[in-house]
DNA sequence: GCAAACCACTCTTGTTATGCAACTGGTTGT
DNA sequence: ACAACCAGTTGCATAACAAGAGTGGTTTGC
């Protein structure tokens, strides 16, 4: 758990934080598919991470105060993990991240449509999302906007593309 | 060498092919300190990498096509590193890291300067940055705008930062 | 023409991180 | 009361990473 600190670049620091395989895929789990629980962190993401890593970056996600923890208040034993301000404000790293991807890689067309949708909406789209996670990690009241909102327009598309594919 | 890939997320891929510790830092190094030699990308870099993870990156990003090789006709031993279209278009990824990273970790003030600019000039100074770096590195030919290049501006700007504390 | 410095790496040898599977101690649902 | 669920922890094997020395060659300076 020793840090030595290689340098105050901004950019190797940002990396010394969340620049492994895992963190920035728990981050992505906790915006875009709203998992909260330990549990869902585990069972129900893409890649399938273990359960020493998963706890592991977990708690130094909460040491660099990316995400806080509280009780739930429905079940004695589940904790609830919430996006901060400063997690929420990771959602460009991962919107530019996840449009690169879509652009250059081999990504499936079914995990690629919320990269797509999310790429064209640009900075205005990403805004906005970030104001409905603030809402539902930080408990702020937002203006609402008419019509579906950024979650559930991603959330739909990918429904779709799931639909028309088959597969459930 | 072998990757035996988790999903099919762009985000998961592109993790995948730059989520570690250096392969960010030397494509930072090639941007914004134009290093292009092995030597330089070794001995340059503030958070000294050592020469086999270099070589094994360099070789990775290649395999990703990522950067190119090209040799140098005034130095038969030297070969010359370039960023392709693919990496240059890292940048956005680079500056929004950036941009957090200045807002919310420990960064040192002249190394932040860059990444402080960066930042307020925002996806338009970043898309006349990719052009300068479209033509140092691909060559290719550019509309020349008035005043001096985003590269020299960021450049000044350090170099300020570095005099008034007396640096140098 | 020759030594010293430079060049792009590779090799060897640890250390650290990752990943799997099993396990703990507690809670909830029926 | 008992099975299923919950949030992790522990032990151990394997893979990735890292420091430093070494390799075979080239260029520079005198």
């Amino acid at each position: 758990m020793t840090e030595p600190q290689r340098s105050g670049c901004p950019i190797n620091l940002t990396l010394e934080v969340v620049g492994d395989k895992w963190s920035l895929l728990i981050i992505r789990d906790m915006m875009f598919g709203n998992h909260r629980h330990f549990r869902e962190l585990l069972t129900k993401s893409e890649e399938g991470i273990s359960s020493n890593i998963l706890a592991d970056r977990l708690k130094t996600l909460l040491d660099h105060g990316i995400v806080s923890w509280a009780d739930d208040p429905s079940h004695k034993q589940k904790g609830i993990y919430s996006l901060t301000e400063q997690g929420i404000e990771l959602l460009p790293v991962l919107a530019q991240m996840s449009g690169w991807g879509f652009k250059y890689l081999d990504v499936t067309e079914e995990l690629g449509i919320r990269a797509k949708l999310l790429s064209e909406g640009g900075p205005k789209m990403w805004a906005e999302f970030m104001d409905e996670l603030r809402e539902t990690h930080l408990g702020a009241k937002r203006k609402r906007k008419a019509g579906p909102s950024v979650g559930e327009r991603l959330q739909a598309a990918y429904q779709k593309v799931m639909a028309r594919k088959g597969k459930s």
